[in-house]
DNA sequence: GCGCTCAGTTGAAAGCTTTCAAAATGAACG
DNA sequence: CGTTCATTTTGAAAGCTTTCAACTGAGCGC
């Protein structure tokens, strides 16, 4: 591949004009400039990224971290964080940890020494974040996080509401005559679990209803954690008329484990989700769900990113991002009032609505 | 960020030798060795990557240019890649093209910047693949392409087999007693799409099945898409009864512009996808689909990648996986046989063979 | 004709690693 | 103790760019 020495004999200049022209870092005659940029276009050169970076001591990529591509919540998130990155010039490295701490580890030291422009990344579980981004800011790269937040965490961060979104979405459960609400969690370590499970309770407090402790449980944010919970709950007597689920992997877990007791959803027991995934449209019946917006979260963070990097030095910032209850055909009002009269269309209509 | 030279210091040892311990490059004496390699822990070094591939001529990067991640076939794809990439100490750059071939043109120069161990394309729309690749492989990084190919594309690839796949799809529907055959293909310039329409086509025939040209409807791979020429098939006299969606995205727009002419799948219209998506088991009924191997995909064409690294010089590959019939509840006998007898349980139970 | 300024250009160093020829070390042997 | 040979270790170059101090040459005022 051709390289800068080659331009530069090519124009007849030196390594330092054939720079300058590239990198309009110094005023060059309009003749010369010309001559470069021509023998530039002949051989299509391109500069070494790789030796950039090194020089500049940053190159113009962006790590970005997360637990699963293929978990339906992320590709979205990554979208969003790659257009504003690339439309700006910055490319993406991603990697996945699985949530394992230790895989997040083995990439947060490695990435570093790539120099990256900076660092998007939803926390693994017990990430040890917070120490490592120490070294990245010191070293000159930001580093931002996002959906969910590890210990301490001090740093510029992007996340949805899930306090409010979980209240709307219970409260909406609430106001449809339901008061025997049970809530499947993700792990509570996590704190978009944690705040969910808190908007929850705040609806709950808020509407003078009593919370036993085995309606709450906790499980992992997937279908099978949602299906073993759900079958737990069912069981239990009195049984609950309504489910709030930690995200929409828990609801379709959810959804197959009311369907396999021989349940009827909305009918005898409604069912909300969290994410408002592409699939909580095409279930049987359709998911009702809180929408939090993916796209928006990753080129939020990116945004914030390349702020960082054009010299905005203002102290951390923490962007919280709104959600929208999203309504669909899995909730309705509880049995016994269903059978009072038709409130259902009317808030039906309410889709949308925050 | 502490580096080589300070690690010598440290081991009291010279630059060449730390590189030794390493890279394994030389013999050392274990007492040397032992003294690098405590160095090196002490202070938590790692190399810089990109001083170390601009020497070695070489990074453990990998670049993957897909369209679009946000696509629900590709995230599996990718995370296979990555899988098998990340447990040899590789890294995945991720690019999307959004199919538009000015983009991945973009990536495929910058990239090549980056001294990358290799590629992995999904091609986009009238991509130039082919000629990049080979400035790729003068530079000794290999180039895979997957899932659809370029034009003349002669280098390694890995795809499925999608005109068995559709072969055994519309044999399946044929055999239930459908004789009005329709099909909605992907744009027909991609060979994936074209080889479904092959397959499908060489059932028809095999069962000397006519096929006018009018039932068979080109469009893109979306959910739109699939809605309006849905919408166009349904119109024709005589209707089909069954249809065979280009993948499942086309599918679910096909499903939704059924429910909206106010006819029932499967009763009076069958519908067969391709992929296999997890959407597939949740819509209402659940769609029968093609299922092809996403992430194998991506295991393959790294694993591929590798071994080219590691000195496989054979001649090109092309891999094509196996692909599997998935039987769920959007297919049925057409109509006017399903009132004769109930051959359509014991059909039913073919589930998960090819 | 001299000195000064200023725009434009240059050359070399630096950034961090790998690699290779060459040097140093150490052990064995006569 | 001096050689020899094998084993370790070293030093410097190379890979490609950016950056900065220094240089060149033209134009200008006096």
């Amino acid at each position: 591949m051709a390289n800068m020495q080659e331009i530069a004999r090519m124009a007849g200049v030196s390594l330092g004009t054939v720079s300058h022209v590239l990198n309009n870092s110094a005023k060059v005659r309009e003749s010369t400039r010309k001559r470069v940029l021509e023998a530039v276009q002949l051989v299509g050169y391109q500069p070494s990224q790789l030796a950039r970076g090194l020089r500049r001591d940053k190159t113009n990529m962006i790590g970005m971290i997360i637990p699963d591509i293929t978990n339906p919540f992320f590709p979205a998130v990554v979208r969003g964080a790659e257009d504003v990155a690339f439309s700006n010039g910055y490319r993406l490295i991603l990697c996945n940890t699985d949530n394992d701490h230790s895989k997040e580890i083995i990439h947060l030291n490695e990435l570093r020494t790539y120099l990256p422009a900076g660092l998007i990344v939803i926390p693994s579980n017990f990430s040890d974040l917070t120490t490592q981004a120490e070294y990245y800011r010191r070293a000159g790269a930001g580093v931002v996080c996002i959906d969910r937040l590890p210990k301490n965490w001090s740093g510029d961060s992007v996340t949805s509401d899930n306090e409010a979104g979980a209240y709307n979405a219970t409260r909406h459960l609430i106001q449809l005559g339901h008061t025997r609400l049970a809530t499947i969690t993700g792990p509570l370590h996590l704190t978009n679990a944690a705040e969910r499970l808190e908007g929850f309770k705040r609806a709950m407090k808020e509407a003078k209803l009593h919370l036993s402790p085995e309606y709450v449980q906790e499980t992992s944010f997937d279908k099978q954690g949602g299906h073993a919970k759900t079958l737990v709950l069912l069981r239990l007597i009195p049984r609950p008329t309504a489910i709030f689920a930690g995200n929409d992997m828990i609801a379709l877990g959810a959804l197959l484990a009311i369907r396999e007791a021989g349940l009827r959803c909305p009918e005898e027991i409604s069912l909300m989700g969290f994410d408002d995934l592409d699939l909580a449209e095409t279930t049987n019946p359709s998911l009702s769900s809180v929408s939090q917006p993916g796209y928006q979260l990753g080129t939020t963070a990116a945004r914030l990113l390349l702020d960082r990097r054009e010299g905005d030095t203002s102290p951390a910032k923490h962007i919280v991002l709104e959600t929208l209850l999203h309504l669909r055909n899995s909730v309705s009002p509880p049995p016994d009032v269903a059978t009072v009269g038709s409130s259902m269309n009317l808030i039906g209509k309410k889709q949308g609505r925050r």
